[in-house]
DNA sequence: AATTTTTCTGCAAACGCTTGCAGTGCAGAC
DNA sequence: GTCTGCACTGCAAGCGTTTGCAGAAAAATT
């Protein structure tokens, strides 16, 4: 490649305006303290003036590594994903590190797409926030050397810490309680990813009921993860015909449409039926009627993250380790005894 | 700094074990048909045995540029700004362009380390979702070269684009409407942000009022950009004895929160108050009652945007463009006749 | 078989930064 | 005046890519 003089500002152009070497420039940057104070205060001046920023791709380069941590998600636009990011992203920023996102609404070639982007990057550290993977890619992020965090996929390995909520044990809770107040024909709403075999809170739904209620028929529907698709998913089992009286939604965010369109077609919540939700997020306390539902620590489970993934006296593991948390029922105005029919 | 034999997987390795030269390798990984097509093979193979991905850091180095988009926005949490962020990521992706996103909320410290993480990166493009920014900051921006456009602040400048929405017009339909209804006691609930000398929405809402009925006197009332935001200053408004007969909201997220703290203290929608929003997020739609508000285009500006930075044929251009969007109002039932007091 | 052309591949410089090491210069000690 | 030590600063190699150019190999032409 022929010489080409570069015209983006580079340390370089800041160090012969101050009239010292670049790697002075660069101590002045990174605020060791070793140098003069005439001196950095001249570097300052030329910087400020160049109107300089660093190549924060030289930097990583130079360094070995990046000062970012990874984080990717399902589904941004779901809350329950935005407040683990948002209590990652202030962990991170506390100790002056740089967040980068991905979503990948749910589709396997963009979590692919999205690993492969956070393993470019050299990542310091990657939280998998999402429903499903594929044991190849978990592989493919175990044998990275970056330390990683799932939850609610996959399994301990090298680097990995896992982090699951007992959700078995939150659907259990429900159902007894829904069952308690007399409900016999319910049904369960999930988003599409909930659907696959390895979906812990639907075959859990099924078991529960199963076990309460032997003579019951549980139902299955399913819409997109979003206000919209627990409106479809309501509008399906209206249309089906099945009259549920308890209506078990995958996540809050689901439950919202879900009781929009309930209450669209004049049932009301929860004289006619019960809706319950999962996750507690803000919104289950702002909608009408306030949500039951099942509290997941989102925050706790930022936290546990980002110790687990950037912690200070982080040595590599060879195996990782396992958190589970238990969830709690939270009973509000969604819920009530079973209508008679 | 001595010779250090690099443990992280290189191009190096990759060429090694292939038997060929890391240029080779380079072009394989980029494409270039120019690569013999057993070489080639030979080539995926070993990238694909060895687990190899590739700095990205030093693509871009070498490159000279990067391929990302990158996003500054106020406050994810806000259903406004995830839809613009969702629309630029797709379009983003779309071109085989990554994405990287930064929240600000709200804090100028952060907006400051926001812009100069996106300038360090050497974003190939830059959209800036804020609603306020110091002029100082916007021409740091404007002399970074990188093209930028930003929403709802600043003026057009050299490799700038303006997106801005008509505000006035917005609020003018919204107070000319409420007016037409009977209301005079009006107040305007609007989050920190909107407090600034600077907020078009708060003075066009002062005005408006102020004209269309010169005897009414107008309040505002705030808080922070959240559900609990607009709950508190709902409450604060209660507790003032201010009883307002319609509440305009600065934005629809705030205004679910409102809407929250008046059905608690037993205040019915619409029948006693009115509530108006502003941007027409979906949960505008899934609340109760469905809010009354104005709708803001956001993939429409999300597109703009992306054309305006990333476009093809962008040419650099001196003067930036600005674009004014026209909003339009929704009436839904969370509004009605003024009560009678 | 010699030459020309074409197709591939490798060499090495460059991207902008960090950092170990080797100075340089200057104060104080001898 | 020479020396020692200390506080700074500069040199240059190295980080992992890309890519212009030139060389090698293969194919086509004479």
């Amino acid at each position: 490649m022929r010489k080409r003089r570069s015209l983006a500002m580079n340390l370089d152009a800041v160090a012969q305006k101050a009239g010292v070497s670049t790697s002075t420039v660069s101590r002045v940057l990174n605020n060791l303290e070793i140098v003069k104070t005439s001196t950095r205060s001249r570097v300052l001046k030329a910087a400020e003036e160049l109107n300089y920023h660093p190549n924060l791709h030289a930097r990583s380069l130079a360094r070995g590594k990046s000062r970012i941590l990874g984080i990717i998600v399902s589904n941004m636009e779901n809350p329950f994903f935005l407040d683990i990011y948002r209590t990652l992203e202030a962990d991170a920023h506390a100790q002056g590190l740089e967040v980068v996102v991905a979503n990948t609404d749910y589709r396997s070639e963009q979590l692919l797409a999205s690993v492969q982007l956070m393993i470019g990057l050299r990542v310091a550290g990657l939280a998998v926030i999402v429903s499903e993977m594929e044991e190849h890619l978990i592989q493919t992020v175990s044998g990275s050397r970056i330390p990683a965090a799932f939850y609610d996929v996959g399994t301990p390995q090298k680097n990995i810490t896992n982090i699951r909520v007992d959700y078995r044990k939150g659907i259990k809770k429900t159902v007894g309680y829904l069952n308690a107040l007399g409900h016999k024909r319910m049904a369960f709403v999930g988003h599409h990813s909930t659907l696959g075999p390895i979906s812990e809170r639907r075959k859990t739904f099924l078991e529960s009921v199963q076990r309460c209620s032997p003579s019951a028929e549980p139902r299955i529907f399913a819409g997109p993860d979003s206000l919209d698709g627990g409106r479809q998913a309501a509008r399906e089992m209206l249309e089906s015909g099945f009259r549920a009286t308890a209506i078990l939604c995958v996540n809050d965010f689901m439950a919202v449409g879900v009781m929009r369109e309930l209450r669209e077609e004049g049932l009301q919540i929860p004289r006619d039926v019960s809706v319950t939700g999962f996750d507690n997020i803000k919104l289950a306390e702002f909608c009408s009627p306030p949500l039951t539902t099942v509290h997941i620590p989102r925050e706790q489970i930022g936290h546990i993250i980002f110790d687990n993934v950037m912690g200070n006296g982080r040595e590599e593991r060879e195996v990782g380790r396992e958190i589970v948390i238990d969830p709690e029922l939270v009973v509000r105005d969604s819920t009530g005894i079973a209508a008679k029919s």
